[in-house]
DNA sequence: TGAAGACATGTCCATCTGTACATGTCCAAG
DNA sequence: CTTGGACATGTACAGATGGACATGTCTTCA
């Protein structure tokens, strides 16, 4: 149940409405923790209702921005603190290659084409965004550094699994007569 | 919904009981795609009664085995074919990441430690289970060979993230005080 | 002034997921 | 012969998730 630590954390750096959680959700982390905005609601209700955050201010539109308590910030403090990483991974593209073996070649060729593209592609915008970053343009604090060490891990998870796809295109290990004498792979850069 | 299609694929390599695909997705998927056996027991009931698979045979202790039909390897390979892959991700490393600026400088030290440690460590594992199947210590027929590429894919990923904390235990980002002009970082293998 | 589109919050439901509970069988070691 | 452990299958339930549906407000532009 990280979407509530989540929540916290994203309060912790200031109010905010459950429109603009959903939106930090769907954009800074949508694609490490998906979250629709229904869950978002009814998670700020319930953190609303342990006194971990408390409503802040009412705007336009029914707009309802929450401020994070104390014991809120105690509590994501000592979720970040206690330890207990779920290191699950849950990445269809591993799933799949399981499977490989049940493809034609050319539909594996086809798939693993689209793959990398779509990794070096993500790998991409989050360069830029990195390199927005280093040159300040999104501020110098706190937030915004936690922020860069996050794209970091993005870039270098998106840059594996495209030299990954790369790697099974070019050994074509599917079809590879040579499959179990081959020297291992370089790993290279 | 993809565990559906990851019980067809294990059964399209023969036949196979609820318990014997439990231990499986465990051992094998586990880190990928995580289930228990209770989710294990009830979509096999669903797919037996799609036709998509049927049950081969009785063994002792009312032990079940099924096989999947023609039906079911046109699903599985429809899947595989079909794209559509989900690229979320649902890292709890890195959903953390985005809250470091909240962590004192040594919890932060120690956190970074112990998840290099854990990358390094799956890595290696992996590393000898491919050395293994490199060595055709587990055959080298199809299934074998997939099996290598998806465990090419998890080096890869755990390399990265293994390397990405060593990075963020060198720089110290968050407590840096040249963040913002210094260079990016080089990316090293 | 009227309509389109972004803003904003929510409910409902089917399904997925994880944990705990419950049951029973076979085998090997003591 | 009995007991512990691996084998084997399932139910029950609480909570998470995703998609569809529903409602209403404010702003902008034609």
């Amino acid at each position: 149940m990280s979407l509530r630590h989540g929540l916290l954390g994203l309060l912790a750096e200031g109010p905010a409405s459950g429109y603009d959680l959903a939106r930090r959700f769907q954009e800074a982390l949508g694609s490490v923790w998906p979250a629709q905005h229904p869950r978002i609601y009814a998670e700020l209700a319930r953190l609303a209702d342990g006194g971990l955050i408390e409503v802040d201010s009412h705007g336009p539109r029914g707009r309802k921005a929450y401020r994070i308590t104390d014991d809120g910030l105690a509590e994501v403090k000592r979720w970040l603190a206690a330890g207990e990483v779920d290191h699950t991974f849950r990445v269809e593209t591993l799933l799949r290659a399981y499977f490989f073996w049940l493809m034609e070649p050319e539909t594996l060729r086809a798939h693993l084409r689209a793959e990398r593209a779509f990794y070096e592609e993500t790998a991409g915008t989050l360069r830029a965004y990195a390199g927005a970053k280093d040159r300040g343009e999104w501020g110098t604090g706190p937030q915004a550094r936690a922020m860069r060490v996050a794209i970091e891990a993005g870039i270098r998870v998106n840059d594996a699994l495209a030299s990954w796809a790369r790697w099974a295109e070019e050994t074509d290990p599917m079809s590879s007569e040579t499959f179990g004498t081959a020297p291992p792979p370089e790993h290279e850069a």
